[in-house]
RNA sequence: GGGCGAUUAGCUCAGCGGUAGAGCGCCUGCCUUACAAGCAGGAUGUCCCUGGUUCGAACCCUGGAUCGCCCA
């Protein structure tokens, strides 16, 4: 190895063919790996193409389109490839020239299709001259054009765009559009070769007009069998569809540039990038203004789905199982913003997806929300709200009102944006938790306690924000909102709900007092069930509750709400008193908690277990503690306090001053136990 | 070899400077008259490692590890 200098520029001889060869150098081989040395054959591989170009070399073919040797193999023409190899090794053997074998790792290309491997082959083709073309689009670029969602991707293209090549149009396959170019041979001549003249023409007739201008008379034309490029002919889509070549066409003229191209990463070059040339060619136009880039789904071993290799899902067993609405909204669902890929989870043996059977659920709650809806319904006019509705609007009216106009809001913007998956997640958590849980469970006690203006309002309400939702997520869910919304109109069969309007925004409903003002009452809500599940108490046993405080406001709050509080706690009945009209030592050991500036307390003694109760409060406190603890930390911190934002600075205060306040009252409540 | 992305609760993933979140799964109790494909409650995290920037880092910057995708 150390010596193989010496050789350079010498000539060896091709065993078998007799061959004179010359040795050269060359930076592409590793003259670590084995001798140093390597044979190449410029015809048959790609890196010992270009290192034939670099020195020279002559291009000697060997194989022919079977697979079998052609007559510059000598002796071994016409045995196939493998036997062929065998044969030499053995040969060598023979002739005493062989010195060892040894395996080692090395990447051959093999075929998707037919998985054998791929002998790379010289061959005359036809290619595109690409320079102007990508220059052409990459100044578009330069203005944005096409944009790229998320951006990244445009890095990508643009790379690609720099980098190009020219591009081999001619395939040899039996379909697609033949390319259009005609061989010129005389009458007697009889085959086409490297020299045959060629005309290039819209069709036959004009190749024959050009050609007998060129060439004279007596000619025949033979039209290459070569087909184009798939991505050549793809290409073409966005505005073939629209009737071009004809620009007057009126879907041309309406639609084209179009909006948005939809696809995967992985085709960017391939296809997204041949129809930008495509389209800035022949139209001088990029065909469409924003391309959106999605993830790819990915199966469970984190690889990317193909048809290659087997790993795909097929989409009807999940259809069958889950419906088509479920399978759609669990993908976008998973779609994130930055266009992640989704690894969709599924069981291969019993065919299962816990991430589609959510959705499933979803569809399913949805149809039950409206079957409710549907079912309490008690007239058949005049749906929508009018101005003298609104002064017996509820505070759960108006926390549902203002929460579905901040829906509309957000799932609005986020969809200008391309934000699917968001949008799909804050959907699913309104009709899910806001409206199902609660607005609808508000509803129900309209429906048995309430006047009839009342219990209207109420239904008009529970229409009104089903059916914007069905419109939202329409998109997301297109049959059962389709199903569904038809079930909601006085009119089903006239119309469309893919046809409808986007729901008009009402600002004025939205409204953050309200749904401050809620969020106090869910709090009270939870830590009386809280409460009612640490003492053990089973649904059926009604016990009455006490909340206690000074702060009047939050009392008269509160005394607005009572049938509320005692419905959703399956309370016998709730007091509302301050602290001086009640005796402490009568609730010293009633089980309690605390939240905000309210005390709750349930008088069921024979029930409490006092360590129970000690253990709860003791809990709470160490929480509360902990916090403050936190809190002290950072204010004490000097720099903190200098160089933080005012706000988060007082925000701070706040909460110490907040934590502490609690802290006192549980100790207070703790002292009372002892 | 080059480029890009990911690493957060058992699983699948959000969050991208101000005290960790969702869905599924799990635990407890409920067949409450829209829904048991459900309701109510609960438990669960050295936010991959390493330095650094900052009053403050899951989030920004160094370096590294592992996985994946595209290109050569």
């Amino acid at each position: 190895m150390k010596d193989i200098k010496k050789y350079i520029d010498k000539k060896v001889k091709v065993p078998f063919v007799d061959r004179e060869i010359p040795v050269i150098s060359d930076i592409h081989v590793d003259k670590d790996f084995g001798t140093g040395c390597v044979k190449v054959t410029p015809a048959h591989d790609p890196n010992d193409f270009a290192i034939g170009k670099r020195n020279n070399l002559k291009q000697i073919n060997i194989m022919n389109k079977d697979g079998t040797l052609n007559i510059n193999a000598g002796k071994f023409q016409d045995l196939d490839r493998f036997d062929a190899r065998k044969q030499i090794i053995k040969e060598l053997d023979t002739l005493g020239l062989l010195t060892k074998i040894e395996n080692y790792k090395n990447t051959v290309p093999f075929s998707d299709r037919g998985k054998v491997p791929i002998e790379p082959l010289l061959s005359t083709q036809w290619f595109l001259k690409m320079d102007n073309i990508s220059s052409s689009c990459l100044k578009e670029l330069d203005s944005k054009k096409p944009t790229f969602i998320p951006q990244r991707w445009e890095k990508v293209y643009k790379d690609w765009l720099d980098n190009i090549n020219d591009w081999c149009i001619s395939r040899q396959l039996w379909w697609g559009h033949q390319i259009p170019a005609w061989y010129v041979l005389k009458q007697s001549e009889a085959s086409i070769d490297q020299n045959t003249p060629y005309v290039v023409a819209r069709n036959e007739k004009e190749a024959l007009s050009k050609a007998t201008k060129e060439f004279g008379s007596n000619l025949q034309l033979i039209r290459d069998k070569d087909v184009l490029d798939t991505w050549f002919s793809s290409g073409l889509w966005p505005f073939s569809t629209l009737g071009w070549p004809n620009t007057n066409d009126s879907d041309f003229k309406k639609w084209y540039p179009n909006s948005v191209l939809v696809t995967g990463f992985d085709i960017i070059f391939f296809w997204v990038a041949r129809m930008t040339m495509m389209g800035k060619t022949f139209t001088n136009n990029i065909p469409f203004k924003d391309v959106y880039i999605h993830g790819l789904v990915r199966d469970e071993n984190n690889k990317k789905m193909s048809k290659s290799s087997g790993n795909g899902i097929d989409p009807l067993l999940l259809i069958d199982k889950y419906g088509s609405d479920a399978l759609r909204f669990a993908l976008l669902r998973e779609v994130a913003g930055a266009g992640q890929d989704i690894r969709l989870d599924f069981d291969r043996k019993e065919n299962t997806s816990s991430t589609v059977e959510a959705s499933r659920n979803f569809a399913n709650k949805l149809w039950n929300a409206t079957k409710f809806v549907l079912i309490n319904k008690t007239f058949s006019e005049n749906y929508s709200l009018n101005e003298s509705d609104e002064k017996y609007l509820e505070l759960s009216d108006k926390w549902i009102l203002s929460k579905l106009n901040q829906l509309n809001t957000k799932v609005s913007n986020l969809l200008i944006e391309y934000k699917l998956g968001e949008s799909a997640k804050l959907l699913y958590e309104f009709a899910w938790n806001d409206f199902c849980d609660w607005y609808v469970e508000f509803a129900k006690q309209k429906f048995n306690n309430k006047e009839s203006h009342n219990r209207k309002i109420s239904e008009k309400i529970l229409i009104k924000v089903l059916t914007d939702v069905l419109v939202m997520m329409h998109p997301f869910m297109p049959h059962i909102t389709e199903e569904l919304w038809h079930k909601l109109q006085k009119k089903p069969e006239q119309i469309l709900l893919s046809l409808q309007k986007w729901p008009v925004l009402e600002k004025k409903y939205i409204n953050s007092q309200i749904d401050k003002s809620f969020q106090e009452l869910f709090d009270i809500i939870r830590l009386i069930r809280n409460l009612r599940v640490e003492l053990g108490l089973k649904p059926s046993q009604l016990v009455p509750v006490y909340l206690i405080s000074d702060n009047v406001q939050l009392t008269n709050f509160l005394e607005t709400l009572m049938v509320d509080i005692k419905t959703f706690t399956k309370s016998s009945e709730v007091f509302i008193c301050k602290s001086k009209d009640i005796d402490k030592n009568d609730f010293a050991k009633s089980f309690s908690g605390i939240i905000g500036d309210i005390e709750v307390y349930l008088p069921f003694n024979d029930f409490v277990n006092l360590e129970a109760l000690k253990d709860r409060l003791t809990k709470d406190l160490q929480k509360v503690n902990s916090d403050i603890e936190t809190l002290n930390k950072r204010i004490s911190n000097k720099n903190f306090i200098d160089k933080a934002p005012k706000d988060i600075v007082e925000e701070c205060f706040a909460k110490l001053k907040e934590g502490n306040l609690q802290s006192e009252r549980i100790n207070k409540k703790l002292k009372l136990l002892k």
